[in-house]
RNA sequence: GGCGCUAUCGUCUAGGGGUUAGGACGGAAGAUUCUCAAUCUUCAAACCCGGGUUCGAUUCCCGGUAGCGCUACCA
């Protein structure tokens, strides 16, 4: 695999943006053996460091009268297709300057006189093979004769691709169907300088859920938005994969990248446009997120297998800091999931709740059970600070005045459960220390029940309310040990231990009675 | 306007001259859990229209319609 940049728009190109693509690109697992930043046996690999290839070739064909000189001016081609159009026919240029003697061309050209040059259509209907569509004919009549090379000299992306593709010996051109009207030209392009045309095939067009072509509008579209939705690379190929493919069957939808290297063929690519599907991809994440920091994690990712360099690349940070963290908290001896906690934190220091300075070894181990917890709950990974809320915010009163609480509140147990509970956590020497075990909590639990005769939801829910201001959440089992262990971390944003939230509660109650 | 590409549940798709038209996401219902989520089970949901070919078309052919693309000295 080449990577090539193609650069030739001067307006739109910079060279930030070389590195970006360069880094999304890894990001999202593709990797080439030639390019700008490896080299390789056809440098160089930009386009704008190209030009003079490029000009040769375009003087070539010139020569040999399988391209002409074109001295029309950019609003003389404007009036003829605007007139072409009104009278109902084809818009596409005349060949006016097709029969200026090529000899008289060279010499206005030489006077200085403005002109671009223009490749010659052959006089017979083009052909070529698509993988995809199958084969595809053009009528000549409706192809016009492309320019090639600029009146500024500078070359045009159809033509230097051909140059391009045919030098740096492509064998396959992928890309979007909206090419597949350009793919004429191109195939021309090859005749005329009596190079084999090489496979084509014309991927179809991704939509919004409006079926209009998908931009920015629809927001994410970049690798880079993903990324930073915390969108995991492998859920976006093995979703991207799906789009317009599908495996002999059709029920398979889960698909490793290795797999998919293994069983994607091209050949059974649909040609129709596909709607980019939110929910889907979604749920593939959610998929991949469980898979990396689930049960059955261990087994899935070897953790020898992730080197820091590549770790760096997947999770965007600096190579130092990737081999401090893995020291401190030994993530690589006993987690496989570092990309996934990495990746993580990244949300949670952008969240305000952790900064890398604070990080030590027992805070990432706290903050690997804080994930494992609620990781799957989640879509992506930039959902992850919001579902922590419960951890690392706490605000007794906003729970005592939220809409979300007011039935709880009304229940006739209610306020029994909330004194008994409250005081028994304020008494109790573990929960003061803050290392309150969930057998002690599930102890305290049964005594108000026993008291209250209060169970299921009428039990619960006020409690869970004292804990973490919400009567909905995760499992106590788990999350007990977390806001204790918590408690005791420095971090930037302090964890409340339960004895700190129970306090906290007694408070607000007793200041609103 | 011209030319091209495309057409199966809301969405992604499998399939193919005779099928209960299959799967997945999402939706609905139920089970489970202290709750939410997750999970499991069940359900609803589709062959664009019109002609032709054929004993029989959703499938093959033609036409229409719609969507998209190209029609640049953009990529």
């Amino acid at each position: 695999m080449v990577l090539r940049i193609e650069d030739t728009d001067v307006e739109r190109s910079e060279a930030r943006f070389e590195d970006q693509l360069i880094a999304d690109l890894k990001w999202f697992g593709l990797d080439w053996d030639e390019g700008p930043d490896v080299g390789g046996p056809y440098f160089p690999y930009r386009q704008s460091d190209r030009l003079k290839s490029y000009r040769e070739h375009a003087e070539r064909l010139l020569d040999e009268g399988k391209a002409y000189l074109c001295f029309c001016t950019e609003e003389d081609l404007q009036k003829e297709r605007d007139q072409a159009m009104a009278e109902g026919g084809q818009a596409i240029y005349s060949g006016k300057c097709r029969v200026i003697d090529p000899a008289e061309a060279k010499r206005r050209r030489a006077a200085g006189d403005p002109c671009a040059i223009r490749l010659r259509i052959p006089e017979h209907p083009i052909r070529f093979h698509d993988i995809v569509h199958g084969d595809v004919e053009f009528s000549n009549e409706v192809v016009s004769d492309p320019i090639i090379l600029r009146s500024s000299g500078m070359p045009v992306y159809n033509y230097v691709v051909v140059i391009d593709d045919a030098l740096m010996k492509i064998t396959h051109v992928i890309r979007g169907d909206d090419h597949l009207s350009n793919t004429p030209k191109q195939v021309a392009l090859y005749e005329a300088l009596g190079w084999p045309v090489p496979e084509f095939a014309h991927l179809s067009t991704i939509l919004g859920s409006d079926r209009e072509r998908l931009s920015k509008r629809h927001g994410a579209t970049s690798i880079a938005n993903f990324r930073e939705m915390g969108v995991l690379p492998e859920a976006l190929v093995n979703y991207l994969a799906l789009l317009g493919w599908a495996p002999t069957g059709g029920t398979r939808e889960i698909f490793s990248t290795e797999e998919l290297v293994k069983e994607f063929s091209l050949k059974r690519v649909t040609p129709s446009p596909a709607v980019f599907d939110m929910e889907k991809l979604y749920w593939l994440n959610r998929h991949y997120i469980k898979e990396r920091f689930g049960v059955d994690a261990d087994r899935v990712l070897d953790p020898g297998t992730v080197s820091d360099e590549d770790l760096a690349v997947a999770t965007g940070f600096a190579i130092d800091d990737v081999r401090r963290v893995r020291l401190l908290a030994e993530i690589t001896a006993q987690s496989p999931a570092v990309q996934l906690l990495m990746l993580a934190f990244h949300h949670f220091t952008k969240a305000g709740y952790l900064s890398l300075e604070a990080m030590d070894r027992m805070t990432w181990l706290w903050l690997g059970n804080v994930v494992r917890l609620l990781a799957p709950y989640v879509d992506r990974l930039d959902q992850l600070p919001e579902r922590t809320s419960l951890i690392f915010k706490y605000d007794a009163k906003a729970a005592l005045a939220a809409p979300d609480n007011a039935e709880v509140l009304s229940w006739p147990n209610t306020d029994a459960i909330f004194a008994g509970f409250i005081f028994k956590i304020l008494e109790d020497e573990s929960a003061k220390a803050g290392n309150l075990a969930p057998e002690r909590f599930k102890q305290i639990v049964n005594e108000v029940k026993a008291e209250t005769g209060a169970k299921g939801k009428e039990l619960f829910h006020p409690i869970r309310m004292v804990i973490t201001g919400s009567h909905s959440g995760p499992d106590f089992d788990k999350l007990i040990p977390i806001l204790e262990e918590g408690s005791h971390l420095q971090l930037p944003k302090r964890v409340l231990s339960v004895h700190g939230r129970v306090e906290q509660f007694a408070q607000a109650r007793g200041s609103k009675n």
